[in-house]
DNA sequence: TATGAATGAGACTTCATTCAT
DNA sequence: CATGAATGAAGTCTCATTCAT
């Protein structure tokens, strides 16, 4: 195909993916409106008008950026395999392993903020929040939910509310501890951190005696 | 008392405040890089220049503008009266709507976002979310919660967690429902997020059944 | 007249001046065009708008403030005394000490340089120094010339050209060592300076040898 | 050779002397601070932002503009062949004469004023004439002083302050008669200029009478 | 007279986008 | 396909000048 490329090509295969790549990290580290093109083409090991070739505007780039990331990572959490014999606080304990890692993986870390920051300008980047982010977090674990609900397992409660309160108490710590970089100044263990919330969510903060006495 | 004054308005006692409640509502409405100097003077009944004998750039008008946003909120919030032979999950579900009150009010729904987008950039930014937003309310809940703890009532958690976890909650249903409109798609009830993030944060999800005989 | 001024009262008697001491300091520090209204009111001790009263523009400003010390300088050398008995050499040595020091007072080392960057906008500049000062200068010193020619002391030249020779000898040393601050890097001997100038334009640079069997 | 293309013309090879000559241009027209970047633009045929491909700010092309000119002049007097026989005279003579030539020449009657006009606030404006322009002169005219005191032809004179001191002769006509344009009120011819300077640098003022008897 | 808040035109500079090569 | 020189619209910030007090 090539006539002996004489040193490293940059493969002209994936070129989109080359460059959302590449345009993740540049407006990661700058913010939409303050990354520049040249940039980005610069990170991508390429020249600016090339990108135009593949995508019409910045805009574009940036919307078609975000939603590779959020596909990616949408695509790791269906594999939830539930066993009805498990304990159901176990079987938490796992997911919410699975999910801190997840919402703690660049690729959220990254595009969250991204996302928060110019969706007024970006109508689309609405939707995508909306629907392939939430929304299909809330269906994975307000499915959960309802399962534990139909066994008798868990409250009455809304399964759509359960699940997103489930989300926000990961998403405070991706935002706080990740995004604002509050890790280094009131650093917390990881493992106290999911251990705290699959406690709570599941037990709640009252101790026991009260718990057995009260009726809300 | 002539407002017949074809140019030219005299300084009404604070400038500052009208420019930064102007300036508030644009950035809210475009972003900080997409709102324009000359479209907040409009906002603010002004002219460009007069901004620029406040706020010497406008990196700093944005700061101040969100710093004078978070003062306002951070003061609503020390008047938490504890009686304590009151039910506790009686005065978490008072003190929870207070809370949710206050997260969803426009202060911090139009705040919050743009700290967010541009935190990157603005350094002073970070430093005000963490310090004076997510600090002065850790420690607020998490003096709650170790009082609790003192008096057996609440579990042996770690209270800035716990406390944060609490934030979490709250903070999920702002970003999505106020910030990104979810309200228009997937309404909620105000109360009901109330009395499950109550129930829940006090009681867990699982069922008393549960919840007496399992030990974490 | 001031009814009991309680501290020290900004001399209201003399204001035009006082505004242009000030100015010609500031203008001095940045140029015309980088130097600001306020700055020039603030190092005058009063406010912007103050100005206004006595000068309607900048321009006027700037050109009243060289204006004025022109005018101080050049009332400083229709002194020249002359005592046909004195050595003429001596008589311009001493003459050429106090040009010098004329030229190198502040008034000129800052004047000059001004006008020079600004004549271009500021036709009234170009009349000033070519009348004000070269002509005046010129005309001095060609006095002195003209009268040297008729003892039969001086070589046949042109009294304006030659008057002029010595004004750019001056000249350059005033705005090399001076205005350019070539003295921190090239010191130079003041008294050499004046030494070797009236050496020169008396003698010329060559050896005596030569100049008496040379005719040109 | 297609001279129809109505936008974009391709880089004609050296669009920063391109571009500095058109500075040049305006900026002596105008002065540094009043010319624009559209004017310089307008004047070199391309549009603003092109300027900023090659230069990064204005201050940045004003200095190259005039660090171009000086290095022009700057190389065209190193050429100065000495023939010792000749009559050291008569070597001033030509000597002055291109002298005189090179500074009147475009290139310095319009980057010198430039320099003085601008040097407070681009400090290396003064070093570039310090060291390319005065400092060049000054090593070169004092190089052949120190020669022909070497052969006994040049009297015991500074030779630094000597050269500066021809240098000042010729600079106060540059300045006068053609940056300030004297030459239309008091033309003077450029032969007797060339003629005069020659004669008093080398004989001085005072007539042979007077020189063979007197002893400074 | 003196003040200084307000004005608004204008400058530099950036950068997404185009298009000849 | 790829390039990168060129474009030009747009935005921040400055500052001389005005004028109500």
């Amino acid at each position: 195909m090539s006539n002996a490329c004489p040193k490293w090509k940059r493969q002209p295969e994936d070129r989109p993916a080359q460059i959302t790549e590449a345009a993740l990290a540049v407006f990661s580290r700058k913010g939409y409106q303050a990354a520049t093109m040249q940039e980005i083409a610069e990170a991508a090991g390429i020249t600016k008008g090339t990108i135009y070739l593949y995508f019409s505007t910045k805009a574009e780039l940036f919307v078609e950026t975000i939603r590779s990331q959020f596909e990616e990572v949408t695509n790791l959490f269906p594999a939830i395999d539930y066993d009805p014999n498990e304990d159901p606080e176990e079987v938490t304990r796992r997911l919410g392993r699975a999910f801190l890692d997840l919402l703690m993986s660049p690729k959220v870390t990254q595009a969250l903020p991204l996302v928060i920051g110019e969706y007024r300008n970006l109508p689309q980047l609405r939707e995508l929040y909306l629907d392939e982010f939430v929304g299909k977090l809330d269906m994975n674990v307000a499915g959960l939910i309802e399962l534990g609900k139909a066994l008798g397992r868990v409250r009455d409660v809304d399964p759509v509310i359960a699940a997103r309160l489930l989300l926000g108490m990961f998403f405070i710590f991706v935002l706080t501890q990740e995004v604002f970089d509050a890790k280094t100044r009131t650093p917390m263990d990881k493992d106290a951190i999911v251990e705290t919330i699959t406690r709570i969510y599941f037990r709640g903060v009252l101790t026991d005696e009260d718990s057995t006495c009260t009726d809300s």
